[in-house]
DNA sequence: CATGAATGAGGATTCATTCAT
DNA sequence: CATGAATGAATCCTCATTCAT
C-alpha cells in the first residue's frame, strides 16, 4: 500500500486489510469468523470465512485445522470480556440486580453465536474444549452471582448454573440462522429470571 | 373439530382413498422420518429416511414432494393429540395446574422434534404451512389456558402465547441433534412457568 | 356422467373427458400428445401426456410402448391432411404457385412439431418408422410438385425433395422449445423458395 | 480490436493471471467441451466433459460456474477467427463472392455447435451474454457484407442479418446431435444465398 | 384392461479438505 | 508460509419404466 490510504468504497474491507497486515492472518480470520458465524451460523462454509478475511482457505486450515478451533477462538475473545463485566456489576449494584444485568449481558454475547448451542450439543468431541471453557469460566461466574443473590434474599430458588446458562442461550436462538426479534428473546429471559424470584415449589 | 377432513392444507398427498400398499408406504415413511428426525434433525438426508422406511427415494418424493411436507406429516401426527389433551386437563384440574400440565405435555411433544424450531425460523417459505399449523392449533390452545389461569388468579403475568410456546420449544433443544438430559429441560421449563406466577415488574 | 352436462370451469378438460369416453384412450392420448409436443417438444415427460389425457401412465405404455410410437401417431394424423392438401393445390393453381403454397402449408404442419427434427436425426433406431413415413408420403408429394414446376419453367433448379423438406423443417425451429416469430421463419422459407427460381450456378 | 482484454464479459473466470496448471485445465475443459458438444450437444452431462478433460467435476465448476459459461468459452474461441476471416475475404474478392465465402465459413463454424441454436432460443437468461456476442460480433459483420453486395448489385434482396444468420445456423443442424451430411447442409445454404440474388417479390 | 405406486439410475451442484506451486 | 486449484464424496431431485392391485 502506498502513501495515500487509497480511500475505499468499502470501509470495512479496507479496515480488515489494514489490520490484517498489522495483526496477522490468524486475527483476521477470527474477526471474519465472528461476523460470518453471526450471520450464517457456525456451520457456514469455510470458504466464506477465508474470503472475508482476505486469505486463502489453506491459510485458514493452517491456523485452525478443525472448525472447532476457529469457533473456540471466536468464542474466547468475547468470553473474557463477558466474565470481566460480572465483577463491575457485582461492585456497582445489589446482588439481584447484578444477576439480572449480567444475564442480559450474557444474552448479548450469545446472540451473535448462531448455532453454537447446536455445536456444543452435537456430541462431536471436537467441541469439548469449547464446552470446557464454558464450564470453567462462565459457570463459576454465574454461580457466584447466584449465591450472592440467594444470600441477600433477592432470589428464592437454587438452580444449577450450567443449566441456567444453557437455558438462556437456547432462548436466544432456537437454532434458526437469523433470529431477529431480540425483544421476544429478552422478554422470555426476563421471565426465566422472574422464575428465580418466585417461591420454590 | 378434531378429526376434520384436513385433506391437503399441506402439500402431502391425500391419505384416504389411497391404495392399501401406498398408504402403508406413506405411514412407514412418516414413521421412519419421526425416528430419523429425532436422531439427526430435520435436515437429515432424504435417502436415510427412504432406506429406513424400506422404500426408494422416488416413493418418498411421490408422497412428500417437499421436505416440509414430510416434516408436517410427522408433526401433525402428534399435534392433534397434544391439542386434544388440553381439553381433558382443563376439565380435570384448576386452571393453573392445567396450564402447567399442558406445557409439560407440550414439552414431551416437542422433545423429539430436533431442528424443528430451526426449520420454522429458517425463513424458507416451504415451512410456512407448518408455522401456520403451529399458530392455528397450538397457540389458541395456550391462549385459552393462559386466559383461564389469569382469570382465576393462578398466574399474574400476561405473555404472548406464541412467544411462550417458542420459548418452551427452544428450551427443549438448542438445535443440537441428540439433546439428552430431559431432566434439565423440564427444570428450566418449570422455571419459566414459575416466572408467570411472580408479580409483573 | 349424468343428464346435466356438468358445466365445467374448464371447457377443454371437459371436452377431453367427453371425447375420451367416446373415442377410447388411444385417441385421447394422441390428442394430448399433440398439444404437449407442441408446447414442450417431443422430449416432454410421459407423465405430462398421460395426465393431460386423463389416463394413467400404464395405459400410455400399453398403447404406445415406445415414445416414438406416440410421436408417429401424432405425426401421421396430420401427415395425411398435409399430403391431401397438395392435390387440391395442384388442381387449383399453376405449378409454381402450388409449390409455394404447399411448402407454406407444410410449414404450418411442422411448426407444432417441436424437437421432431432432432428426434429424426437422433440416430435412435426407434424413429426409423417415422423417417420412413416422411420418406414415403411427403417426399413423393414434394417431388411431384417440384417436377411440375420445373416442367412448367416456374423454377430453374433441381433439388433433392427430402433435403429440401428437411431444410424447411429446420428453418421452422432451430430446436428451441417455443420458437415464436413465425414471421421470421416464413421469410426465410420464402427466401429458400426464391432460391429455386434463380439460375443454377 | 481483435485481442482486447475481454476479461469477464461472461461468467468465466479470468484467464490471464492464472496459475499455469489452472489455465491448462481451463483450456483442456474448453477443448473437451468443444468435442463433447459437437458429439452430444450442449446439454451433454457435465461429468462427460470433466472426464474427457481429465479433471474432476469440481474443477469444471470452478472455471465455469454456469453451463453457459462453458458454452460461451467454446463459442468465442472460434467466433473471433470467423469474424476476422470476413476482412480478408472483403479485401480479396468482389462483394458477392465475399458474402458467399463468409457464409460458408460461418457454416463451418456453426456445424460443430450442436444444440447451440436451441440453447440460444431456450429463453434461459444464462444464455443472454452468448446471444449478445452473436449480435455484437457476427451480425454487424454480415450487415457489412450484405450492404456491400447490395451496393455492388451482386444481390437484389435486403434481409435482416440476424435473421439470416439464424436461418443458416438452423439449416446446419435441426437440433439433432450428430448431423452428418454436411453436403446436404451446404446445398441448402447455397440455395438460401441464391434466394438473395432472385428479384424481390 | 386400466391404474398409478414403486423403483432407481442419471445428472446437477456444493463444499470440506488436500497439496502442488 | 501462503495460496487457491483440484478433488470427489455427499446430497438433491427427476423421470422412464415396470408391475402389483
Amino acid at each position: 500500500m502506498s502513501a495515500v490510504s487509497r480511500t475505499s468504497d468499502d470501509g470495512a474491507v479496507e479496515h480488515r486489510r489494514m489490520r490484517a497486515d498489522a495483526r496477522g492472518n490468524a486475527d483476521a480470520l477470527v474477526e471474519a469468523a465472528t461476523t460470518v458465524f453471526a450471520e450464517a451460523g457456525v456451520a457456514a462454509p469455510v470458504r466464506t470465512i477465508a474470503d472475508r478475511a482476505g486469505v486463502g482457505v489453506g491459510t485458514l486450515y493452517r491456523h485452525f485445522p478443525l472448525r472447532s478451533d476457529l469457533i473456540s477462538a471466536v468464542f474466547r475473545r468475547e468470553l473474557d470480556a463477558c466474565v470481566d463485566a460480572a465483577e463491575e456489576m457485582e461492585a456497582a449494584m445489589p446482588p439481584g440486580e447484578a444477576l439480572d444485568a449480567w444475564i442480559m449481558r450474557f444474552t448479548g454475547f450469545v446472540a451473535t453465536k448462531q448455532g453454537l448451542a447446536a455445536a456444543l450439543h452435537s456430541g462431536d468431541t471436537a467441541y469439548e474444549p469449547l464446552a470446557a471453557a464454558f464450564a470453567t469460566r462462565l459457570v463459576p461466574t454465574l454461580e457466584r452471582l447466584l449465591s450472592a443473590a440467594i444470600a441477600s434474599g433477592d432470589i428464592s430458588r437454587r438452580v444449577d448454573a450450567a443449566e441456567f446458562l444453557a437455558a438462556v442461550a437456547n432462548l436466544c436462538h432456537g437454532g434458526g440462522p437469523s433470529s431477529r426479534a431480540s425483544g421476544r428473546e429478552a422478554r422470555m429471559v426476563r421471565l426465566l429470571l422472574a422464575g428465580l424470584r418466585s417461591p420454590a415449589d
